[in-house]
DNA sequence: TAAATAAAAGGAAACGGTTCCTTTATTATA
DNA sequence: TATAATAAAGGAACCGTTTCCTTTTATTTA
């Protein structure tokens, strides 16, 4: 660790500004901050020199005596996937007219588990913690923040949260296709099986749940099938349990749309026929799901994130008692 | 704004862990570091006080002080799009094992850029600056970073930067389509025109150069088609252009593999097969492309992120000369 | 023109840490 | 056992701002 204390990178400051410009450094401050009262001069000549020097003001500085932090923490499963890139995205855009910056953490892999205990300090020192799909207990072992906290799609009592209803998920999927199969129809359930159970909030888990108990009330037996998480899972999945064209009907829930992409173009390519020689339905409505025509039940992205956000603000303004909203999946019904 | 003084929020500070645990704050503080020489009795003692306070240091005090900043700038254009999605996974998992933080400044559009005058403050106080497809000019206007910047997909002299040769993409998607078109084809260009040249860094306009140099070349006359950047983008565009299956063969050039897939999908439903009616080549090698079974020219988007981490570290450790690495994208040939 | 009032500017404390330097306690050495 | 050497702990300056409070300057008003 280095010296603390011997100029590692000489940026002007504000006395610098002060002195070049005849003023006292809380006239640079008020220029800065447009508050107090400043003589158009003065003001004219502090902004010339703030330009000449290329002053831009240290944040952390700004942060420690003032005590604003405008900034808000998202901790988030992992970028690289879609969903959550919109999640961002929306909910960004949302924060930052609000004069909020919003620090993500991704927390893809165990590793990055081990990451987040030491980030939690800079969590801790947010005005905020957005929490994606991930449960509050196993990110803060043991010091959970004593800040606002917002989960979006998951679900604990303790906490604000907005999410929906998995369980009804899957049942909704059930029945979209009971009413769509023929008698003798095979049932598939193509899902992702979560590891580290603790970890996340059991989404896939749920709508499992919700499906397989449907079906098991109309007798119905169901082919549970597992797939990876990525953009062939689904077809490498059908790939080894369904070689070729089978005779009977059949039915699938696909967890979530990425998997359900590629159930779909497997099904393609041995010839099979949506509503026709099967029918498929997947979760979540991604941009790309349209494209495919796929059957879907939609995750209300925008709405959740909107819920969020309003949930931020009314427990900065001294909203005490949490609350928790769970919203409905919305069935689209396309091609499949 | 508020009296930066009044207590807002209590948090104990390191002088509350002082006080309690009977020692003085520097003591605290090399325990906090695991600097400089503290007994074993009473690190103890101070730990417990730390955690029975539920204390957590206080980053931008810590960061005034030390001048370690530890934080960097990633300047992308929209995080709902999965390459740049991937893009920050890598680049995140890179960097964090080196304990330095990525904080993110989407720009999707003019609004935030609009934004990004506001947030330049905060690029300014980071460690460095990480922009992807982006142009140093057009981001900071006037005064640019005295930091160590790296571009990433895209180029300028005067920068550190690291990208792929697009005019060469294009021309490779050209080669790859003469090789495999009869005489008698209809050639296409399914692409996005960037509406705001002035922002982005020419990445399509490159490409589309690349390939239609190539084809004037060889006296190929080419329909230009311009799609919407979305999934359905490339489905859209051909669908207005190209209502029946043609009787001639077609070959298109996709200049990414977010419109080569609608362009595919499109195709698959007018019973065109690939090789015997169509070739079509992208660009980007997107998960999905693999599903799709899509030619396409590969980006090199780990060797990127890898290079650029490289580049940030020399740099950083006092390499002056600037560096621009020039990738070559790789043909990937599947079924189309 | 003097006194009262308002506007403008400056000084200095505070924010919560890190680290240099000094002091005190402990152990080793003569 | 006295002294030197070393380990442990504390005091205080400093990082770059904001803001309270005081002082100075300009403007009204009597």
């Amino acid at each position: 660790m280095k010296n603390g204390h011997d100029k590692k990178n000489t940026n002007p400051t504000i006395k610098d500004v002060a002195r070049i410009a005849n003023v006292g450094i809380a006239t640079v401050s008020r220029v800065l901050n447009n508050s107090g009262k400043v003589s158009e001069k003065t003001r004219e000549r502090v902004i010339e020199v703030i330009e000449e020097l290329g002053f831009s003001p240290n944040i952390h500085a700004r942060t420690l005596s003032s005590k604003n932090i405008n900034s808000l923490s998202f901790v988030v499963p992992d970028m690289g996937n879609e969903f959550y890139g919109i999640m961002y995205s929306l909910l960004e855009s949302r924060l930052s007219k609000h004069n909020y910056r919003l620090i993500v953490f991704p927390l893809i892999d165990q590793v990055s588990l081990e990451k987040i205990k030491q980030n939690t300090d800079i969590i801790y020192q947010t005005d905020g913690v957005f929490i994606s799909s991930l449960s509050v207990t196993n990110i803060f072992q043991s010091r959970i923040p004593q800040k606002t906290i917002v989960l979006i799609d998951s679900f604990d009592e303790r906490f604000d949260s907005v999410y929906v209803d998995n369980e009804n998920i899957g049942r909704t999927a059930a029945e979209y296709l009971l009413k769509n199969s023929p008698t003798k129809t095979n049932f598939y359930l193509v899902t992702f099986k979560e590891l580290n159970n603790e970890f996340t909030s059991f989404v896939f888990a749920k709508r499992d749940k919700g499906f397989l108990e449907v079906m098991e009330k109309h007798n119905k037996k169901v082919k549970i099938i597992y797939a990876d998480l990525l953009w062939e899972g689904g077809y490498k999945a059908l790939e080894s349990h369904i070689k070729n064209k089978p005779k009977n009907y059949i039915s699938i829930f696909a967890t979530c749309d990425m998997l359900g992409v590629g159930v779909k173009k497997y099904l393609e390519e041995k010839n099979m026929v949506p509503k026709k020689d099967y029918s498929l339905i997947a979760v979540d409505n991604l941009p790309i799901s349209r494209l495919f025509k796929l059957s879907t039940i939609r995750q209300p992205i925008t709405e959740m994130v909107e819920i969020a956000y309003e949930m931020f603000i009314s427990s900065l303004n001294g909203r005490k008692k949490v609350e928790n909203y769970k919203l409905e999946g919305k069935l689209i019904e396309r091609e499949t």
